[in-house]
DNA sequence: GTGTGCCTAAACATGG
DNA sequence: CCCATGTTTAGGCACA
């Protein structure tokens, strides 16, 4: 828990940072140009072809944007004639100018949203695996929500202006510009207080994991900081608050009361309802009745939800409604905290924009990348996701198509680059129709495919995708250890290894981290060495290879014809402990690993009996490590600070061994526990510890 | 239907 | 007592 370290959130490499300024800038230069290119409708989107169809979405976005900009340029002008003429507007004036109502932030709220229901045609054209589609689902609903309650907010913060200024039209005219004018100084003010806290937000944000910005990439946030808070958008946003008093005036005083519909919105909330389907269903319901109707009769509000107040970081529960609005009214009315809140959800909802279309740039290429190779193999109808990639990729031989040597050539950095399912299935638009929940099958796992390759090509995706690596934990377990410079590390440092390599382990560490001390238990292939500064997990790659468990519950019946020297080659108990009760360094240990491997000889113990060769070589490298041991413990690990490489002779857990099977040192019998298919994947043991690079 | 592998939760033990 | 670590067991799920 405290471990999770706060750096990983950073991690993310130059390659997105070039991605993300790449949309950024696309997104600017297309806006100057993009009102006569595109007249495209979400749903010819299902009549292009995948490849064309994000990119035309992406243009329906940017020509949203532009008209966006559009009605800002518009009502700047207006509000610079409102300015420069009366304070005060006829309501004729208003009806001329319905635009007026539109306030800026809200437009800026709704940059680059698509309704779940285009995103949906877009993606079904897509070559896509349920936790990409998933995560990209996800971001979108959380988007919407935001902008939900952003826009609750503003209509909120309007009304509230309306009642402020009525109050000081009520005033008299003389005062009111002079009014006006301290009113704006403190707004700015506020606003000012606002970016300080925006940019605090985003640093928490930062190190939350929440956002990723990388070091090159800091352009972007803060532009749109600036851009949240240059000086015209201050004078914007105060004309646009200031400029509603004529809608108060026509609609009588109900300033302050939420409920209080707002027929003048409604043209605003339709025409959000053009750009973003999911909220026209909210401003249809909304139209059939009033704003009134609809929180008090639905109470649905956005901020409102389960009888808890929604505000960010409040969470006040309330037994009804009607207290809810009162809280509302009293503890998030328009005060400073209240606008720096607003103004933080605002940089969120744009960060997620900004990782929205970074993920949706990703999943372009992933989709170009897929399509590509979807075309090459037979077009399987069949399996889909990962999961039945996984199957398919089991039934095929390993040695056909050793995943070592797959030659990846990325086309992105980024792009998952799943070696199985490119070689051995097509992801078809069927696969988003299969559950987008846990897989629970993993490749690397029956078969023990090595799963560097893949980990190193996808490092930076699931870096930074909240997606679920498709391996087993003990696979990744092993990675890690692997990965690490003495193929040794703490179970801390284990932590820190999927946090920092997965963005998805990032969440609900109390889940996987239990998973990880079950697997490490487990799994006969991980060997936990105690020094005298703690314990460390190595791995034993022979058994990950054997892919055995820790004999679990009444041991296995033994029988009789068993061969018995398979047994003996089999002892994955003295594996797990004798081999480091030698107090074998780890290096040393992964070293004689490794010359076991050459060997074809599986790593047991120089305890054990069996080979010769084995029993030789065991006692040379005990002898070389006494002699290491005499020049005391000098190279120190980066990934494991504090500790010694070299582990204490005193040791470690003794091996739990069954009554009956314990007899004598060698512990032979304990062979008899282990599973009867113990040596079915013998065959594979020429591919053993090799994959360990990175 | 059954066996297997994996994941997850939970209980428990141990040591700092 | 709390927490981190480690072990063990049980149940659920997916798959062959």
């Amino acid at each position: 828990m405290m471990q999770e370290s706060g750096t990983e959130a950073t991690s993310n490499g130059p390659a997105s940072q070039n991605r993300a300024a790449s949309v950024e800038d696309g997104a600017r230069n297309a806006r100057p140009n993009s009102a006569t290119s595109v007249d495209v409708t979400a749903a010819d989107l299902i009549h292009l072809q995948p490849q064309q169809a994000l990119q035309v979405a992406r243009q329906i976005l940017l020509q949203q944007q532009h008209q966006q900009q559009q009605q800002q340029q518009q009502q700047q002008q207006q509000q610079l004639q409102l300015q420069q003429g009366t304070d005060l507007k006829s309501p004729k004036d208003n009806e001329n100018q319905p635009s007026l109502q539109v306030p800026v932030s809200v437009a800026m709220m709704t940059p680059q949203v698509i309704t779940p229901q285009q995103m949906q045609q877009i993606l079904q054209q897509q070559v896509l695996s349920p936790q990409q589609l998933q995560v990209l689902l996800q971001q979108q609903q959380a988007l919407m929500l935001q902008q939900q309650q952003l826009q609750e907010f503003y209509k909120k913060q309007q009304e509230q202006l309306h009642l402020q200024l009525l109050q000081q039209q009520h005033a008299g005219k003389q005062s009111k510009e002079q009014q006006q004018q301290a009113q704006q100084l403190a707004f700015q003010q506020q606003l000012m207080q606002v970016q300080q806290l925006q940019q605090q937000h985003l640093l928490n944000l930062q190190r939350q994991g929440l956002l990723t910005i990388q070091p090159g990439q800091t352009a972007l946030p803060l532009h749109s900081l600036t851009q949240g808070i240059n000086p015209a958008e201050l004078q914007q946003l105060w004309k646009e608050v200031t400029n509603l008093k004529e809608e108060n005036n026509s609609n009588g005083r109900r300033g302050l009361d939420l409920s209080s519909p707002q027929p003048p919105k409604k043209p605003l909330l339709n025409q959000h309802a053009s750009t973003n389907g999911q909220y026209m269903s909210h401003s249809l319901k909304r139209e059939g009745s009033t704003l009134d109707d609809y929180h008090h009769s639905h109470h649905s509000h956005p901020l409102y939800g389960h009888g808890v107040c929604k505000w960010p970081g409040c969470e006040a529960v309330f037994e009804d409604f009607q207290s809810f609005l009162k809280h509302l009214n009293n503890e998030h009315a328009l005060d400073d905290r209240s606008t720096a809140q607003c103004r933080v959800q605002m940089q969120v909802v744009q960060q997620l924009e900004l990782q929205l279309a970074k993920d949706k740039e990703r999943l372009q290429a992933m989709m170009t990348h897929l399509h590509v190779k979807s075309t090459e193999p037979k077009p399987t109808p069949q399996p889909l996701n990962l999961v039945s990639s996984v199957t398919l990729s089991k039934t095929a031989p390993p040695e056909a198509s050793p995943p070592l040597s797959l030659p990846q050539t990325p086309t992105t950095p980024t792009a998952p680059l799943t070696p199985l399912s490119q070689a051995h299935s097509v992801i078809t638009p069927n696969s988003l129709h299969h559950s987008v929940g846990p897989m629970r099958r993993r490749y690397s796992d029956k078969y023990n495919m090595p799963i560097s390759p893949d980990i190193v090509q996808n490092k930076e995706f699931y870096m930074n995708a909240e997606v679920r690596p498709p391996f087993t934990y003990a696979s990744l377990i092993r990675q890690g250890i692997l990965e690490s410079p003495e193929k040794q590390l703490t179970l801390n440092e284990i932590y820190n290894w999927f946090t920092r390599m997965f963005a998805y382990f990032r969440r609900n560490a109390a889940t996987w981290k239990g998973t990880i001390r079950t697997n490490l238990s487990q799994h006969k292939c991980f060997v936990r060495v105690e020094d005298e500064f703690g314990s460390f997990w190595t791995v034993d790659d022979e058994e990950f290879k054997c892919g055995r468990h820790i004999q679990r519950g009444r041991p296995q019946k033994y029988t009789a014809d068993e061969n018995f020297d398979e047994l003996l080659v089999q002892s994955p108990a003295l594996v797990k402990n004798i081999q480091t009760s030698l107090g074998y360094g780890p290096a040393l240990s992964a070293a004689f690993q490794a010359s076991m491997a050459e060997n074809n000889i599986p790593l047991y113990t120089t305890a054990s009996i069996g080979s010769p060769t084995l029993n030789s070589l065991a006692n040379a490298i005990r002898e070389e490590m006494i002699g290491a041991m005499d020049h005391g413990n000098s190279n120190g690990s980066d990934s494991s600070p504090g500790r010694s490489p070299l582990p204490a002779m005193h040791h470690i857990k003794e091996e739990p061994l069954d009554p009956e099977d314990h007899e004598g040192p060698l512990s032979l019998v304990t062979t008899a526990n282990h599973s009867p298919d113990f040596d079915h994947h013998r065959d594979y043991d020429d591919d053993q510890g090799h994959d360990d690079m990175l």
